[in-house]
DNA sequence: ATTTTTGTAACCATTACGGTTACATACTAA
DNA sequence: TTAGTATGTAACCGTAATGGTTACAAAAAT
């Protein structure tokens, strides 16, 4: 995965639009519960509408709503919208291709990412949505 | 795994000390095959070092060696050696305390970023720089 | 002694990221 | 139909991370 916070960031809003399931919500009130700026969270959703996973509506009394069942969202399906396929820093890897191993090293090593990231995928394919917003819950009940 | 190429490279190396196994090998000479600065593979090795992965030599006709069988190294020793545990993005998320959501969805999401990671790095171990170095000779050797 | 090589510190340019302002577009509601 | 609200996007800024480079002290071989 990368070092910014896209994923986890989207993975708040997803739980967010379960929370408030009901109602269409404007990015200005799920930026407040990230305590972001709306267009971060605007860019965002822009990526997770590209991918189907939210619906949004302009205009007064508008905003966004989750498109399927929670059920059906998992971790995997909104780490796939809104972080690019991570090139594990090939894009940087230009080895010598004189040398027998520089000139052969790379296919193996995207060999080798391709399968760890495969992995890790069907890891987050694992958990929903409405697992993640499950747990929001049952800590919330727990305490009281 | 981050968006770096300090595994990749890493890799590369250690195949490389495979491939001139009897030999010190100087940072120079990896850093011709890699295509890059010295002092970055000497950094590098530095964290190799530190994980026992390789050992160093200084002075006239010095370098670094592997410092155990190809065999029993596995990508995910390597990995472990030279990227620091990713964060997840989680630096830059601090979501609101006095949201339901905000409040929770920390703990939760790091619950769920600690399992794929480990899922990621169980499939590094799978591979070992042998292998990697067998898969270069056998595209040398199959080319002929 | 001279040469070679590691080990590190310091600095630079590039890039990526999140945050912010601005504004056109589109839709609701009255 | 008009006023208000919210999306969608472009543009820009400051910060941080990264790889590359120069420089140089320490250590070892020949």
């Amino acid at each position: 995965m990368a070092g910014n916070s896209r994923f986890a960031v989207s993975v708040h809003i997803l739980a967010y639009l379960t929370y408030r399931r009901d109602v269409a919500v404007p990015s200005a009130e799920i930026a407040a519960s990230v305590d972001t700026n709306p267009v971060v969270i605007r860019r965002l959703l822009g990526a997770l509408l590209k991918a189907r996973l939210v619906t949004a509506q302009k205009g007064a009394s508008g905003g966004f709503a989750l498109a399927k069942a929670p059920e059906k969202i998992s971790l995997r399906d909104i780490y796939r919208a809104v972080d690019p396929t991570p090139d594990y820093g090939m894009r940087h890897f230009a080895p010598n291709d004189e040398c027998p191993v520089g000139a052969r090293i790379s296919a193996i090593l995207a060999g080798a990412f391709a399968k760890a990231q495969l992995a890790m995928e069907a890891e987050l394919a694992r958990t929903t949505i409405a697992e993640v917003h499950g747990q929001l819950h049952a800590v919330c009940t727990g305490k009281r």
